[in-house]
RNA sequence: GGUGCGAUGGCGAAGUGGUAACGCUGCGGCCUGCAAAGCCGCCAUUCGUCGGUUCAAAUCCGACUCGCACCUCCA
C-alpha cells in the first residue's frame, strides 16, 4: 500500500506521513474554548480532523487523538458575569452542548478531552520548568515567556521578530522585555477566578494548556498537531516555543491547518450579523448534510456556506444513498440468497478493487475527501448501473458493491444506510394520512406503514382502472405530506423526502 | 506596512508538465399512463491578464489585476 502524504505548515509542502512509533500515531488538535455553543468555523476542524483520524485508523494506523477544551479563560469569565453564573458551571455546560453538536456531526469522541481546569497541576509544573530554565521571567505575579530566548521563533508562521514588532501596535505592556513575549500566567484581579502557584493567585496563559497536555497525554513529541489556519500565529508559534524551549526537541512532526470558513462570501462576525452557530444551521440541513458539505471541499481551501451550496450537497448525499437503497432493494430476499450463493465475477470484482484503490488513493493525498467523494459518485453509478440492468444476475456483485459504498462512505463519517422510512411515528403526518384515506373512501386505520400500505392499495387500483385522476390525486396529495411515490417493476415503494 | 493564500464551465469543486474528474443545474434519449428514481448521451479547444521556459503548461518562472486571511487570545 503506498504511503499517506500531508500537508506540514511547518515545511510549506507535503511529506510522507512516518509516525514516530510504527503503527502508531499520537494527534493533538486544538479544541473550543468553551463559552457558548460551538459556531460554523468550529465544526470544520472537527470534522476534518475526525476524518482523518478515521482514515489513519482505517489504514490500520492505532490513533491516540486528544482534544482538549479551554474551559478557563476570559471569555468565559466575561460572559459568566454577564449571565451571573459561576464561570466552571457555564464552561461544563458549553462543554456538554458541545458533545450534542459533535456527536450530530457523527464525530467520535477523542481517546482523551482534557479541561485546563483538570490539569492546573501539569500547566503549574510547565511553566516552573521554563522560568528554571531561562525560558520565562516572573513580573509581580504575572510570568511571561521570553521569546529572545527561542532563536527558532516565528519558525511555524514564517515570520521574524522584526515583522511582530510592526504589528504589536496596541496595548504593549511596559513591564514585558519584549513586546513579543505573552503571558505563560495571569495574576488575578479582585473577583476572578484563581489557581494558587508558586507566583501566587492567578490562571494560566492562553498556550500553555496545550503544551502541557499534549505533554501529559502524548509526550515530549508527538504525530500530528492540528487546528484552524489562524491558529498558526500566535497559538501555535507559541505553543512550539514553550514545548521545544522546555524539551529541545520538535513538539509535533506535522503541523496541519484547515482553511477558513465564509458565509455568504463574508467573514463571519458578529458585526456582520452573519454569525452562524451550528445550530442555527441544524435547524434548516441536516447533520449528514453539514458534514458531507464540509468535505466536499479539501480541508486546506477556504469553503463558503449559504443555503444554494447547502441544497446541492443534501441532493448529492441523497444520490450516495440512494445507490445503497436501490442495491438493496433490487436484492431483496431472493437476491440476497443468490448473492450469497454466487461467485462475483471477476470483472466486478475488479471494478470494486479500482474503486477502493482510487478512494485510498485520493485520502493518501493529504486527506483529499473531496476527490475521495468523487470516487464515491463514481462508484454509485457503476453500482447503480448493475442494479439497473434489469438482465443483470450479478447479485453478488451487487451486494458487495452495496456494502463497499457504505464502507468507504463510513470513512468519512457519512452513513449512506436508508433510514428505516416511516419507522418514527408522526402524529401530525399520520392524522394527514388518515385525512387522506377518509377522503377517498378508506377506513381509518392505525400507523403509518398501515396506512401508506392502504393508500398505495387504492392508488394501485385506481391505476389497473386507468382512473389516473384518483391515482394522481394520491400522489399528489402524499408528495404534499413529503412523502415521495416511485413506480417500480415490482410495484410502487415509498420514502420521506 | 509586514507575511501568506487563492483566481478552473451557470453554481460548487478536483486536477502541479502530456492535452480539463466529480456533484448540483440545464438539454436530448431509454424507462413510465404521466411522473419520480435510475441508466445512456450532451453542455469549458479552455483553466484571472500579459509575457517567458518546454516537443508539450490549468499545471514551471516573471510581471500585473482582482479577492481573501494572519500580524489584534475569532477555528
Amino acid at each position: 500500500m503506498s504511503e499517506i502524504n500531508v500537508y506540514n505548515t511547518l515545511s510549506a509542502q507535503k511529506e510522507p506521513l512516518i509516525p514516530k512509533e510504527p503503527g502508531k500515531i499520537g494527534m493533538y488538535c486544538c479544541g473550543p474554548t468553551t463559552y457558548n455553543f460551538i459556531h460554523l468555523g468550529n465544526a470544520r476542524p472537527l470534522v476534518v480532523f475526525d476524518t482523518i483520524r478515521r482514515y489513519l485508523a482505517y489504514r490500520g494506523y492505532k490513533v491516540t487523538y486528544i482534544q482538549n477544551f479551554t474551559d478557563v479563560d476570559d471569555k468565559i469569565i466575561n460572559r459568566a458575569k454577564e449571565e451571573g453564573q459561576a464561570p466552571q458551571a457555564l464552561a461544563n455546560h458549553y462543554i456538554e452542548e458541545y458533545f450534542k453538536d459533535a456527536d450530530a456531526l457523527n464525530v467520535c469522541r477523542a481517546t482523551v478531552h482534557p479541561t485546563v481546569s483538570g490539569h492546573m497541576t501539569e500547566i503549574i509544573e510547565f511553566v516552573k520548568a521554563l522560568i528554571d530554565k531561562g525560558m520565562a521571567y516572573e513580573i509581580d505575579g504575572d510570568v511571561y515567556y521570553a521569546v529572545s530566548k527561542f532563536k527558532e521563533y516565528g519558525k511555524l508562521s514564517k515570520r521574524n521578530r522584526e515583522d511582530l514588532l510592526d504589528g504589536a501596535r496596541v496595548g504593549v505592556d511596559e513591564r514585558k522585555k519584549e513586546a513579543a513575549d505573552f503571558a505563560l500566567w495571569k495574576k488575578a484581579k479582585p473577583g476572578e477566578p484563581f489557581w494558587e502557584s508558586p507566583w501566587g493567585q492567578g490562571r494560566p496563559g492562553w498556550h500553555i494548556e496545550c503544551s502541557a497536555m499534549s505533554h501529559k497525554y502524548l509526550g515530549e513529541s508527538f504525530d500530528i498537531h492540528g487546528g484552524g489556519f489562524d491558529l498558526i500565529f500566535p497559538h501555535h508559534e507559541n505553543e512550539i516555543a514553550q514545548s521545544e524551549g522546555r524539551f529541545d526537541r520538535p513538539m509535533a512532526k506535522y503541523w496541519m491547518h484547515n482553511g477558513f470558513i465564509t458565509v455568504n462570501q463574508e467573514k463571519m462576525s458578529k458585526s456582520l450579523g452573519n454569525f452562524f452557530m451550528l445550530r442555527d444551521i441544524l435547524a434548516k440541513f441536516p447533520a449528514e448534510v453539514i458534514r458531507f458539505y464540509l468535505l466536499s471541499v479539501h480541508y486546506r481551501s477556504p469553503l463558503d456556506f449559504d443555503d444554494q451550496k447547502l441544497e446541492a450537497a443534501a441532493k448529492g448525499l441523497d444520490r450516495l444513498k440512494t445507490a445503497v437503497r436501490l442495491a438493496k432493494e433490487r436484492l431483496g430476499r431472493q437476491g440476497s440468497e443468490a448473492a450469497a450463493s454466487t461467485e462475483i465475477g471477476q470483472p466486478f470484482m475488479e471494478e470494486l478493487a479500482k474503486t477502493k484503490k482510487q478512494f485510498e488513493d485520493a485520502m493518501d493525498d493529504d486527506f483529499n475527501t473531496a476527490l475521495a467523494i468523487a470516487v464515491l459518485f463514481d462508484a454509485a453509478r457503476l453500482l447503480n448501473s448493475w442494479v439497473s440492468d434489469p438482465a443483470s444476475v450479478a447479485f453478488a456483485a451487487i451486494a458487495a458493491g452495496a456494502v463497499q459504498l457504505e464502507e468507504l462512505a463510513e470513512v468519512l463519517g457519512l452513513g449512506l444506510a436508508e433510514d428505516i422510512a416511516g419507522a418514527e411515528e408522526d402524529p401530525a403526518l399520520s392524522q394527514a394520512l388518515k385525512g387522506l384515506l377518509l377522503d377517498l373512501g378508506g377506513h381509518e386505520a392505525a400507523g403509518i406503514e398501515t396506512l401508506m400500505e392502504q393508500l398505495l392499495e387504492l392508488r394501485e387500483s385506481a391505476r389497473k382502472s386507468k382512473d389516473f385522476a384518483t391515482s394522481d390525486r394520491i400522489r399528489d396529495g402524499l408528495k404534499g405530506l413529503g412523502i415521495l411515490i416511485e413506480d417500480t417493476a415490482q410495484g410502487p415503494r415509498w420514502r420521506r423526502g
